[in-house]
DNA sequence: GTAAGTGTTC
C-alpha cells in the first residue's frame, strides 16, 4: 500500500505533458492503470496535457468506470468544444446497456447540459432536465440549475430559465448572472437590468465581474448613458473597474450613448488593452461620425504591431463607407487579403458595403460574385447599395435573384428593398411590393411597416400613406418619424410639424434621435428656419438627446440659409466630433449660398481631408471661385477632378406615366417624344416667370452624362 | 465543476 501513496503525491506534483506519461507506465508496472481512481487522475492529466485520444483510451480500457472517470471524459471532451461525442458518452451512461456503470450525478448533469447548449439542442436537453427530476439522487442545486437556465435562455426560452430559477430560495451569484446575461442576450435588456437590482437589493447577493459586464451590456443596448454610468459606479466600488472584459464593455456603452469622450478616456487609461478594446474603439469613433479619428486609430494599432482580427477590419472598414474614403478602404481590403479575412462573410459584406457607398458598384458586385456562400445579409447588402449608386432598378433584379437562390428575405432585407424601390418612386412597384409585405406576413414588423409609408410618401401616395399610419393601432416612435419624414420629403414642413406636435401633446411615444431628424429635415425642406432650430433646442433641452453628425448638419443648413454663417460655423466648431464630412458639407452648401469664399475654402480644406473623393464638394468649391471669378482656382479643380477621376453621380429622374416608366438625367433629349416635353417645360418656365420665380443659374456647372430612358418591369412578387 | 466583452444589411 506504501507504493499507491507514493503514487498517489506524484500524481499531485504533476504538471506536464511528459510526467504524465511516466505516471502512466508507473500505474501500469504496479497494475494499478485500470484502478478507476489512477485511471480517473490519468485521463484528467492526459486531457489536459498531452491528447483526448490518450486520455479516451484510458477510459476505454478501465473495466469499472465510476462516475468519477465517466465526469472526468465527459467534461474533457465538453472543454474541447467536442459536444456531439460529449452527448454521445452521456447517452451511453444513462441507457442500461453498460449495466455495471453508475449513474449521472449532479456533477455530471451540468456537463451534458453544457454540450445541449452548445449543440442549441433543446430537446435533447429537456430531456436530460427530465432526467433531473425523476432520479432523486440528482439534486438540483445551483451549479445544475445555472446549466439549465443557460441552456433555455441559449434557445431563446426564458420562460422556462425563469421556472427553474424560481425553484431556488437562495439563489447564488451564478444563478441571478444567468436570468440577467440570459434576458441581456434574448434582447431583453429592461428584464436584465431589473434582474440585476433585485439581485442587489432584494437578494443581497454581489454582483460579480460578469454579472456588471452583462448589467453594462444591458444598459448598452438601451442607450442609457445614466444607467450605464451608475453600474460603472457600482463596477468601481467593487473593485472591478480594472477587468479586461468589463472595461471593454464600459467602451461599448459609451459608445453607443454617443460619449466619445467618456469612451477615449476609458480608453486611454486602460491598463491592458487587447484587440476587442482596440476594435471597440474604433467602433466607437466610427458610429459618432468620428471618422479621422477612427481611421488614425486603426492605422496606430497596425504600427504597434497589434494584429488586427476580422472584427477590427469590419470597423475600420465602416468608417471608410462612412467617410467614402475609397483608397483607404481599398488598403484595408488589401491587408484582409492577406490575412484570408475575405473568407468571412461578415467582412465580405462589410467589403461590399465599403465599395457601394464609395460609389464602386462594379469592385463590389466582383467580390459578391467571388463569395463562396451568400447570405440574406449579403445580398441585402449589394441590393441596397445598388440604390445607393443610383441604379435601384437593378436592386429589384438582385432580389429576385436572391429568391431564385433559395435565399428568403428578413425583415432588414425587406426594408432595404422597400427603401430601393422608393428610390425609384414608382407607384406600381410599391403596390406590389405591399402585396408581397402582406403574403409574407411582414406587415406587423415596425421597420417594415414604417418603409412601407415612406415607399408610399416618395411615391407621391402621401394619402395612402397616411392611411397606412392612421391604420397602425400602437404607432411606435419609428412608425411617427415615418409620417413626419413622408411629409417633410413632400415638402409639406407644416404638416410634419402637425404630426409632430399630436405625437408630443396626445401619444405616450416620446420621440427619438431619428424623430428629431425627420422633423428637422422636414423644416429644413421647407425653409422653415426658425422652427427648425426651436426644434433642435427643444432636442437638446427638453428631451435631453445628443444631436448626432446628421443633426448638426441640417442645422448647419438651416443656419446657412438665413446668412447665419458665424453661427454655423460656431456649431461646427463646438461640435463633440468635428470630423463629420456632411456637417461640413452643409457649410460649404452655404458659403455657395452667399458668396463666402474664406470660410468656403476652410470648410472644404476639411472636407477634402475627411472625403477626398466626393466630386460634389469639388464642384462646390469650383462654383463659389466662379462667382468670385478666380477662375485660374475653378481651373485648377476641373483638373483635379479629371486627375482624380472622379465623377459626379448624375441625378436620374424616373415619371411614372400611365403605368409605363421613363427614366432620365439632365438635359436628356432621347426620349421619342422629347420637343413635346421641352415644348411643354418652356410654357412651365414661362409661368413660372409670370408668378415672379426667378431660377438660380449662376452656377450651372453640372456634367452632362447622355443619359437613356430605361423601361422598368413591376416585380412580380 | 458552472457564466462575460468588439463585427456585416437598418
Amino acid at each position: 500500500m506504501k507504493g499507491r501513496e507514493v503514487l498517489v503525491n506524484l500524481f499531485e506534483a504533476c504538471n506536464s505533458g511528459k510526467s504524465v506519461a511516466q505516471l502512466h507506465s508507473l500505474t501500469l508496472k504496479d497494475g494499478l492503470a485500470h484502478d478507476s481512481f489512477f485511471a480517473t487522475k490519468l485521463n484528467a492529466l492526459y486531457a489536459k496535457y498531452e491528447s483526448l485520444g490518450h486520455a479516451r483510451k484510458v477510459f476505454d480500457e478501465t473495466p469499472n468506470r465510476t462516475v468519477y472517470l465517466w465526469n472526468a471524459t465527459l467534461r474533457s471532451y465538453c472543454r474541447e468544444n467536442q459536444w456531439e461525442e460529449t452527448l454521445y458518452l452521456f447517452h451511453n451512461m444513462i441507457s442500461d446497456s453498460r449495466g455495471n456503470d453508475e449513474k449521472p450525478d449532479n456533477f455530471t448533469i451540468p456537463i451534458a447540459l453544457k454540450a445541449c447548449t452548445g449543440l442549441r439542442a433543446l430537446a435533447y436537453g429537456k430531456i436530460v432536465h427530465g432526467f433531473v427530476k425523476k432520479h432523486e439522487k440528482v439534486a438540483l442545486d445551483m451549479f445544475v440549475g445555472s446549466a439549465l437556465i443557460e441552456l433555455y435562455s441559449k434557445c431563446g426560452q426564458m420562460g422556462d430559465a425563469l421556472k427553474v430559477f424560481n425553484e431556488f430560495s437562495q439563489p447564488d451569484v451564478f444563478l441571478w448572472t444567468s436570468m440577467v446575461t440570459g434576458y441581456e442576450q434574448n434582447g431583453n435588456p429592461e428584464e436584465a437590468l431589473e434582474f440585476f437590482f433585485r439581485m442587489v437589493m432584494v437578494g443581497r447577493v454581489d454582483p460579480d465581474r460578469v454579472t456588471l459586464v452583462s448589467a453594462v451590456s444591458a444598459c448598452a443596448q438601451l442607450s442609457n448613458f445614466r444607467l450605464g454610468s451608475c453600474v460603472h459606479g457600482v463596477a468601481i466600488r467593487n473593485g472591478f473597474n480594472s477587468d479586461l472584459s468589463l472595461v471593454n464593455s464600459l467602451l461599448n456603452l459609451y459608445a453607443k450613448t454617443g460619449s466619445v469622450k467618456t469612451a477615449a478616456s476609458l480608453f486611454g487609461k486602460m491598463p491592458e488593452k487587447d484587440v476587442i478594446s482596440w476594435s471597440s474603439m474604433i467602433a466607437c469613433y466610427t458610429h459618432n461620425g468620428a471618422i479621422l479619428e477612427a481611421l488614425n486609430l486603426f492605422n496606430e494599432m497596425i504600427d504597434r504591431g497589434i494584429e488586427p482580427n476580422s472584427v477590427t477590419v469590419v470597423n475600420a472598414l465602416q468608417a471608410c463607407a462612412v467617410a467614402g474614403n475609397l483608397e483607404e478602404g481599398k488598403k484595408i481590403h488589401e491587408l484582409a487579403t492577406r490575412k484570408c479575412f475575405e473568407l468571412d462573410i461578415t467582412v465580405a459584406t462589410a467589403l461590399i458595403d465599403m465599395y457601394m457607398k464609395c460609389l464602386a458598384p462594379q469592385e463590389a458586385f466582383d467580390l459578391f460574385k467571388r463569395m463562396p456562400k451568400k447570405d440574406v445579409v449579403s445580398w441585402a447588402a449589394l441590393l441596397s447599395g445598388y440604390a445607393q449608386n443610383g441604379m435601384a432598378y437593378k436592386s429589384m433584379g438582385v432580389f429576385r435573384n436572391m429568391l431564385s437562390d433559395e435565399t428568403q428575405p428578413d425583415a432588414v432585407a425587406m426594408v432595404k428593398l422597400l427603401t430601393a424601390c422608393s428610390e425609384l418612386g414608382i407607384l406600381q412597384q410599391a403596390l406590389c411590393l405591399h402585396a408581397y409585405v402582406i403574403k409574407r406576413a411582414f406587415k406587423n414588423n415596425i421597420f417594415v411597416g414604417a418603409s412601407l409609408i415612406e415607399l408610399y410618401s416618395k411615391c407621391g401616395s402621401i394619402d395612402i400613406a397616411n392611411r397606412l399610419f392612421e391604420g397602425i393601432k400602437d404607432k411606435d416612435v419609428v412608425i411617427w418619424s415615418a409620417m413626419i419624414a413622408g411629409y417633410g420629403v413632400h415638402g409639406q414642413g407644416a404638416e410634419a410639424l402637425k404630426v409632430f406636435d399630436k405625437m408630443v401633446k396626445h401619444s405616450a411615444v416620446k420621440p427619438n434621435d431619428v424623430t428629431f431628424l425627420s422633423v428637422l429635415s422636414a423644416c429644413s425642406h421647407s425653409g422653415l428656419v426658425e422652427e427648425g432650430i426651436e426644434i433642435f433646442n427643444m432636442m437638446v433641452r427638453e428631451y435631453q438627446l445628443k444631436p448626432g453628425p446628421e443633426h448638426y448638419g441640417i442645422i448647419v443648413d438651416l443656419l446657412g440659409r438665413t446668412g447665419e454663417l458665424d453661427k454655423a460655423m460656431e456649431i461646427v466648431e463646438c461640435m463633440p466630433n468635428a470630423s463629420a464630412p456632411h456637417v461640413w458639407g452643409a457649410l460649404l452648401g452655404a458659403c455657395r449660398i452667399h458668396n463666402d469664399t474664406k470660410l468656403g475654402e476652410a470648410a472644404a480644406k476639411s472636407l477634402f481631408l475627411l472625403d477626398p473623393n466626393h466630386a460634389g464638394y469639388y464642384i462646390l468649391l469650383s462654383n463659389i471661385y466662379a462667382m468670385d471669378n478666380k477662375w485660374e482656382h475653378v481651373a485648377d479643380l476641373r483638373t483635379l477632378i479629371r486627375e482624380k477621376g472622379l465623377n459626379k453621380m448624375s441625378g436620374q429622374s424616373v415619371v411614372e406615366a400611365r403605368g409605363d416608366i421613363h427614366s432620365f438625367v439632365a438635359g436628356d433629349r432621347r426620349h421619342q417624344d422629347s420637343d413635346q416635353i421641352f415644348g411643354l417645360l418652356g410654357t412651365l418656365e414661362v409661368k413660372m416667370r409670370e408668378e415672379s420665380y426667378v431660377p438660380d443659374v449662376d452656377f450651372q456647372q453640372h456634367d452632362m452624362h447622355g443619359g437613356c430612358f430605361t423601361d422598368l418591369k413591376c416585380i412580380k412578387a
